[in-house]
RNA sequence: GCCGCGGUGAGGUAGCGGUUAGCCUUCCGGCCUGUGGAGCCGGAUGCCUGGGUUCGAAUCCCAGCCGCGGCCCCA
């Protein structure tokens, strides 16, 4: 029998699980700030859910299977498009806008290496209903908070819009598809390819020239990448329209108060296929991989059979994060645990151990009862290796009077209270 | 999917053709029949898997598995 977990799969110890929670708590906290609702989808979805149009890439790296029926399922490779088919179905009359959260599992097979794993968690924002450039600031500011609550000081933003180089392949006559494979092939930085399939395909060299030029300017100096990029886009008005769009987005994302570096990136461009319009990754210094990224995809929805419906959103790494917060800046989280150790001596009854126990935790005093048969000394040592505060003793003398023996580890004093005396024995373990 | 490096008790490591496989931490028991982290004594768990070379393999070779780093991509 193997031990192992699956490859890139991870158990999670206290520790790790106690850090998931807080950044899982960071990111409710933020659900509810801003009216999210938070839903959940099966982790397992039919194939063409996702093959639809996550992208070459992400199609490839699925867990692809067949049930007992033959039907062809897959792990979830992220979650937006479970929660537009939501939106599409069961929501479809709702009342606009819907802002929809999530924190799920999500499998991809790729070789695991710092911050890949085959099996991970992704924390997400999705408002559905609206076209305007606040939704898609609203998608940064949750993404700025959220790592602010989480102290991630050196973050940063990496802002673009697909519909800048899809408009001008458009108005240049490109089809979809083709589109598609252009994008994908600078996305990866094949620049040399995507000239060579561009002058395949016959793309007049006005259109090569703008491109390579947008992808290659990027920068933190917003108003010279605007002012260039406008230049750039002059003969093309439909890309120039959607370069406004950005200008906008980012503004009022300042206006909002998103007080981090922002490198503005007008050729930027993502794997999943569904994106449209903004796009956008967030990172921290010092990390290679994005810790969060998102974008607008005004046409998913519709895709999944709804009535069209924009929608705008983002996928937060919660494990990236941790790994991050754990490895880089050398968090030591700690899972909660009783302070208060109840011990018997040997010639106690256990049922008024169990009757101490339970009194004291309906109190609201977490107890961890002792139950290997340590002798006091030994018990006070462990409670004493574990940090905790107290050591409640019980024994024959106590058990007659119905009191107990507490004692502070900290302060190194002990007392005898009542077990009926409420007052007191919450004075004793400090709650008043 | 590709390339590089690596795998010794639970964790950290030494050994790198012949060792009883050593050390530190941890864990368990005793000293200790109801009171302080100590100390001392005793104990438990290991050479990733499978082949090969050799009189002899943790040690050398091959393959696989797993881990780490990089490419690619992504959260």
């Amino acid at each position: 029998m193997p031990l192992d977990t699956p490859r890139g799969m991870d158990d999670l110890l206290p520790e790790e699980v106690a850090l998931k929670r807080k950044i899982e708590e960071v990111i409710r906290e933020v659900f509810e700030l801003y009216g999210y609702l938070e839903i959940e989808t099966p982790t397992v979805e039919y194939y063409e859910l996702f093959a639809a149009k996550s992208g070459e890439e992400i199609r490839e790296r699925m867990f692809d299977f067949r049930d007992k029926a033959g039907r062809r399922l897959v792990l979830r490779p992220e979650v937006t498009a479970s929660i537009a088919r939501v939106v599409s179905t069961k929501l479809k009359a709702w009342p606009q806008p819907i802002r929809l959260g999530y924190i799920a599992d999500c499998y991809r097979y790729d070789e695991p290496q710092w911050g890949r794993r085959r099996r991970f968690w992704q924390g997400g924002f999705e408002l559905f209903g609206s076209r305007s450039p606040l939704a898609d600031a609203e998608i940064l500011q949750v993404s700025y908070d959220v790592f602010s609550r989480l102290g991630l000081e050196k973050q940063f933003f990496k802002i673009g819009h697909i519909g800048i180089l899809r408009n001008i392949l458009e108005e240049a006559g490109v089809g979809e598809e083709d589109q598609n494979r252009i994008l994908s092939l600078l996305d990866r930085k094949l620049i040399d390819e995507a000239s060579e399939f561009m002058s395949d395909i016959g793309l007049n060299s006005d259109a090569v020239a703008a491109l390579m030029k947008l992808i290659r300017l990027e920068g933190r100096d917003k108003e010279r990448i605007f002012r260039e990029a406008r230049d750039i886009l002059s003969p093309w008005s439909k890309a120039g329209e959607k370069l406004e769009n950005l200008i906008e987005i980012v503004e009022t994302a300042v206006e909002a108060g998103v007080n981090a570096p922002m490198i503005i990136s007008p050729g930027l461009a993502r794997g999943l296929e569904y994106y449209d319009g903004f796009i956008f990754e967030q990172g921290v210094e010092g990390v290679q991989v994005s810790l969060n990224g998102g974008g607008r995809y005004d046409r998913l929805v519709e895709l999944f059979g709804g009535k069209p419906t924009p929608g705008v959103g983002c996928a937060i790494g919660i494990t990236r994060i941790m790994h991050y917060m754990l490895d880089k800046l050398s968090v030591k989280p700690r899972p909660r645990e009783p302070e208060t150790l109840l011990v018997g001596v040997p010639r106690v009854s256990n049922r008024y151990i169990a009757k101490v126990a339970g009194r004291l935790r309906k109190l609201g005093i977490p107890v961890e009862v002792e139950v290997t048969g340590k002798r006091v000394p030994s018990a006070i040592e462990y409670a004493l290796k574990k940090g905790m505060k107290f050591v409640i003793i019980v024994g024959e003398k106590e058990e007659e009077k119905g009191e107990i023996s507490v004692k502070n580890l900290e302060r190194r004093t002990q007392i005898e209270v009542l077990l009926s005396d409420e007052k007191r024995i919450l004075e004793a373990f400090e709650r008043i």
